[in-house]
DNA sequence: CCGGATCCCAGCGGATACTG
DNA sequence: CAGTATCCGCTGGGATCCGG
């Protein structure tokens, strides 16, 4: 992440810039999947930490892929959505998807 | 790469685990371009160790993604080229370049 | 329930030099 | 040209504890 690179002219840069850290495509296709809420992302993939979601989140919403709502109710939850430029996305997630079908286990 | 996690359910694991690690996709992009040699990679991908490019290639060629075609001439050249399960990623490689596109510098 | 802060370490991958 | 070998720095991210 944060290529620093002196790539920019690689057409593909800004979204390898985001979803090729670890666990971060995986953080979208449960946002973009209905699964808005940290608890039940950390339920929803087993093995990752508690601070990787939270710079996962926190470099998404930075980035303008995902906005991040409190509601104050009591307890308070918070609840995680696409924005326009992360409904976007939507083509690669799905594609993945179709691909990973069709070639998992043997070829 | 090789997330080894229990993530074999979540349905965009398989090709996560090819194109999430540093400089992937990049090359994929190369050769999906018809870049089909590693010196002319190289030199596309500015900032790429030839250890970094050789791993990869070694990891795609043995994931099924690409070929490796010695041929015998006078230096030998080699060329990779994709599979067929190498051109099903085309989707999500377009895909890629289409959102960078739209959302490169400002929302 | 939703995270932040800190500590720590494996391993990815960069630099460099060398081979066929 | 098309890689391999070695060495090692650096950072991603896991574990754990803490706060609102």
């Amino acid at each position: 992440m944060a290529t620093e690179q002196h790539l920019d002219d690689c057409p593909i840069q800004p979204v390898v810039d985001i979803i090729s850290g670890k666990w971060t495509a995986y953080v979208l296709w449960e946002i973009y999947n209905g699964n808005n809420h940290y608890g039940g992302m950390v339920r929803a993939l087993p093995g990752i930490s508690t601070r990787t979601l939270s710079t996962r989140l926190k470099m998404l919403e930075q980035r303008g892929i995902i906005t991040r709502t409190v509601f104050d109710t009591n307890p308070p939850t918070v609840a995680y959505q696409l924005t326009k430029k992360g409904t976007a996305l939507a083509p690669i997630l799905t594609s993945m998807k179709e691909w990973s079908e069709r070639f998992r286990e043997t070829d």
